[in-house]
DNA sequence: ATGTAC
């Protein structure tokens, strides 16, 4: 290690400024690789294959600048988890496994006016309605049951089905991304197995990191941002952070088989075939884009109705209604999806996209971003940002372990020319769980937090509890500090948990 | 992440 370069046991890293680290084009890249890091979070990155599996990214046709890694990249199904990828949505191709096995995994926070004195002393009532009342662990049971016709509904309309169902109102929609459908979902092109998977878990959050955490407002950096988005110090919020279960699951393997199948011959031009790719225009590129954006509409769908349920647990629990309890949702931004967007590329004289420094000029081009384990995080004045916050930049939510609390964050200034308009999505994990349920007891870990900090979790199992424990977790601070000094989201608010249950 | 294994 130099000041210019890291070395990462055979992938030496050039530094081309703070934070800002490059694996140079060699052999069949396409691009180089960027990681955006500090150096004591890329000691944490170079443990696993996270550089390789992004220089492996930069093989894909139609990548669009370089792969990007964000600083809570860790090692996932082909394509890191932390990973954003630009590519061509004329030329390139689409990466299930650049999406995520979990589409639509993302978070949601709703906002309220209570604060944390009018919490103390009823956490465990809180906690245990919560419990009994919101779904949650491995398997069926969702809050709403309905059959196959439903779930069909729910893939094509996304949350203006909840809207018509009584799980909604008109502003829950307005505060999701892309208002809470995908229309170019497709239901036919999600399989019977996926549906019947997702038939009876509408509305449940799962297991692994997923959560619904109550939460207290610690900090808020930005008093302007944090006014737009209704935050202030000592206020409680909610957190949700699921996707889509079995059914977006089950999705991803589909689509994968499909894609290893039928085109193999460029399966064969990539480093791993977990990053098996269908080619733009291709049948199975539109029909596993469709059938993405209705797994999509599927998780806003799940989101919303926790949140909902959440509202009438409230309701319960402090006698009064929730719009008297301002229980308005902040924003619900996805992390791991794929979308058509347009972007300003930078094109060399044939009239291919080059790297920056070498374009002669600018154009638009049409991409499928990939952000798999990525946050979307539009600067303000994007028309893509809901009106209430179009000022001051889309609101981005990272969550963090149950014993560090989370940010709020607003898409920064240079998320469109660095990361196509994308930041950081969460600590990243820093052991296995196999390893983590060597090293923590879930009982243990529970008590721990609530004797010394006042966190109250409830599981349904334990397993999960030491698999979460806050020590398997990256300094979620590290990689926010990292994300406001590049400018691609800028710090607003903190919170710490106060009452968390999960799977 | 996931009815935690093709």
């Amino acid at each position: 290690m130099t000041d210019t370069t890291f070395d990462a046991d055979g992938i030496t890293l050039e530094k081309v400024r703070e934070y800002v680290w490059e694996v140079p084009q060699e052999g069949d890249m396409r691009t180089p690789a960027r990681v955006l890091a500090s150096e004591a979070l890329l000691e944490e990155i170079k443990e696993d294959k996270t550089l390789e599996q992004i220089k492996n990214t930069t093989h894909l046709p139609g990548i669009t600048n370089h792969a990007i890694c964000m600083p809570d990249g860790h090692q996932g199904y082909g394509f890191p988890v932390g990973g954003v990828g630009a590519l061509d949505a004329e030329n390139g191709c689409i990466s299930p496994g650049a999406v995520g096995y979990d589409i639509n995994c993302g978070v949601r926070m709703m906002r309220t006016n209570l604060t944390y004195d009018d919490l103390q002393g009823r956490e465990e009532e809180l906690v245990d309605s919560l419990f009994a009342n919101v779904p949650s662990g491995l398997g069926g049971g969702g809050i709403v049951k309905a059959g196959v016709d439903t779930v069909e509904e729910i893939l094509e309309r996304g949350v203006d089905w909840a809207l018509e169902n009584g799980h909604a109102v008109e502003e829950d929609l307005l505060h999701c991304e892309d208002e809470g459908v995908r229309t170019e979902a497709d239901a036919s092109k999600i399989s019977q197995k996926a549906k019947d998977r997702g038939k009876n878990q509408i509305g449940s959050l799962g297991s692994g990191n997923h959560f619904l955490e109550v939460q207290r407002v610690t900090d808020v950096f930005d008093d302007a941002v944090g006014d737009a988005y209704g935050l202030e110090e000592d206020q409680i919020v909610v957190l949700i952070h699921c996707g889509s279960r079995g059914l977006g699951h089950q999705t991803c393997n589909d689509y994968l088989r499909k894609i290893e199948q039928q085109h193999q011959g460029l399966l064969n031009q990539l480093p791993d075939k977990e990053l098996a790719a269908a080619p733009a225009g291709s049948q199975l590129a539109e029909d596993y884009y469709k059938a993405m954006n209705a797994a999509i509409n599927f998780a806003w769908v799940n989101r919303q109705l926790i949140m909902h349920r959440t509202r009438q647990v409230f309701e319960r629990v402090f006698d009064r209604s929730w719009e008297e309890m301002d229980m308005h949702l902040l924003y619900d931004v996805a992390h791991n999806i794929a979308k058509k967007e347009t972007h300003a590329v930078g094109v060399g004289p044939e009239g291919r996209p080059v790297r920056d420094g070498d374009a002669v000029e600018h154009e638009e081009r049409e991409l499928y971003v990939h952000r798999k384990g990525a946050t979307r995080a539009f600067p303000a004045g994007h028309p893509e940002v809901p009106k209430a916050y179009r000022d001051v930049g889309q609101p981005v939510i990272i969550p963090g372990s149950m014993g560090a609390g989370s940010y709020v964050l607003r898409g920064g200034e240079n998320s469109m020319d660095l990361t196509f308009g994308s930041t950081a999505h969460g600590a990243g994990r820093l052991m296995s769980r196999t390893q983590a349920k060597n090293e923590y007891w879930g009982g243990d870990v529970q008590d721990e937090l609530e004797q010394q900090e006042q966190i109250y979790v409830k599981a349904q199992s334990g397993a999960t509890v030491a698999e979460e424990a806050p020590g398997v977790y990256k300094d979620v601070d590290e990689v926010v500090r990292v994300s406001d000094a590049l400018g691609i989201g800028d710090k607003v608010a903190r919170t710490f948990p106060v009452c968390n249950i999960k799977g």
